[in-house]
DNA sequence: AAAAAAATTGCAGGTTTTTGCATTTTTTAA
DNA sequence: TTAAAAAATGCAAAAACCTGCAATTTTTTT
């Protein structure tokens, strides 16, 4: 077999699978691991694909895996988010959990606004609180670190106290059969109770979280009114929501 | 699966779900939690995550800072925060106020200080939040945009409910005859209650304020205890809160 | 076509990476 | 405070890598 055979076929595995393992290659196409190690090198060197240790990866690889914005998919959080602003009207009572996709929708807020916005999350608050109209309720408690939000007995009793008009969930996790799910318990105790003290729940996500799961139960789909994505609501990805009777946008 | 692709796995589970726990990733991917550790090690010395104790977090929105340069008086209130910092002990019960003194206060606390701090301030929580060892109880009610604090009955009976060993007040005004002196009602009423819930009550101010009124009384001189400012406690302007009991540092 | 030059390949050796395990230390939770 | 979980540390085995070199093959030149 000749190198150029070779290379080419290495370059046709890469792109077909978008990893090469050294000693496969070497055991395919009977020759030693050196000679796929400097093939690999070489190819490398001309971009056409990544070497790691052990093999190599195809160059698409490395953007996908390292995203070079900070937040993750941030151009789908501002499209969820332009669509969830549209939701919320002058004098609604509007409870809010944390979250990225939470942030973003505090800052696509339109600017003559004059809502009242609830919630725990102090990245979210300190969004809230630059929009000039309006008004910031913060859920008192112990700050949980990790999540950024106030959680804990008092922060859910206060929540117990409240009958808001729309509530917005990011969600971590949703699934037909295991409803929305997370992983933080604390976080968890909160959506409970916001989507027990709220007329309409919205739940916020990009598309990747559809079908995927974590460890802690929230609550059933059948709780939503309302699930927001990226995508069109006529994707197929979303049709089972939709026949579940929730509303998608 | 080669090293590089356990990583973006990581990533990407990290990206979409804000945390991922080193005992999950390592039965998922079948490698031993040493070998997780170390990738989670490895990533975060690049700043694609925030490792924690049992697994990581995003780095997405961890880096909450808070707007606040152009303060006046920066270095003044630098002397005030640091003969403040060496007030508070380990296992301590703070209470605090807002303003730009606090928020110094709260960037000059040593990295090891394990206490317990309650505020209502937003920027001041957002301090206490990047502290490593602090614990963070926030005062919930509505936030006054003003002051970025939050006011009202709620927070009042919640500091009622308090105890604390030592008090922190950014004071807008000082004198002998006047009293502790703002401009602001709804403060008012928060600093009033929250000397009543303290042992000890520390006024931070810079020198400029000493010896000037605003309108609105919040107590007499002789409840403070302590009285920081960036001047030498033996300058002749601070002698008469000298001679009226008050420590001056 | 023959000789020379260049490239390719496998191998021996020594080096580095990666990984899991055992031990000790630190952190967290009860 | 104590007990459990997680992290750090050191170590060792395996795998992968690199380097130089000699044998072989391919290409170029004469």
């Amino acid at each position: 077999m000749l190198k150029r055979e070779r290379q080419a076929y290495i370059l046709h595995q890469v792109n077909l699978h978008n990893k090469v393992l050294s000693n496969l290659l070497s055991s395919e196409m009977e020759v030693s691991e050196d000679t796929i190690r400097r093939d690999l090198h070489e190819l490398s060197e001309i971009g056409k694909l990544i070497k790691v240790h052990g093999g190599a990866l195809s160059p698409s690889f490395n953007k996908l895996a390292f995203p070079l914005n900070n937040v993750y998919a941030l151009n789908n959080k501002r499209i969820i988010a332009k669509k969830a602003a549209a939701l919320i009207k002058d004098g609604m009572f509007v409870l809010t959990g944390g979250g990225t996709t939470i942030i973003e929708l505090a800052r696509a807020l339109p600017p003559t606004l004059a809502a009242t916005f609830v919630s725990g999350s102090i990245p979210a608050i300190v969004e809230y609180m630059n929009h000039p109209t309006i008004e910031v309720i913060v859920l008192g408690d112990k700050v949980s670190k990790v999540s950024k939000i106030t959680v804990g007995a008092d922060a859910l009793s206060r929540i117990k106290n409240i009958k808001a008009d729309i509530c917005f969930l990011g969600i971590n996790a949703i699934d037909m059969e295991q409803g929305i799910t997370d992983n933080d318990w604390d976080v968890v105790q909160l959506k409970q109770q916001m989507i027990i003290s709220s007329q309409k729940i919205v739940c916020l996500t990009i598309s990747e979280k559809i079908n995927t799961m974590q460890p802690i139960h929230v609550c059933d789909v059948n709780k939503i009114d309302i699930l927001i994505t990226e995508l069109p609501a006529n994707d197929p990805l979303l049709q089972p929501y939709i026949n579940a009777g929730i509303t998608v946008l």
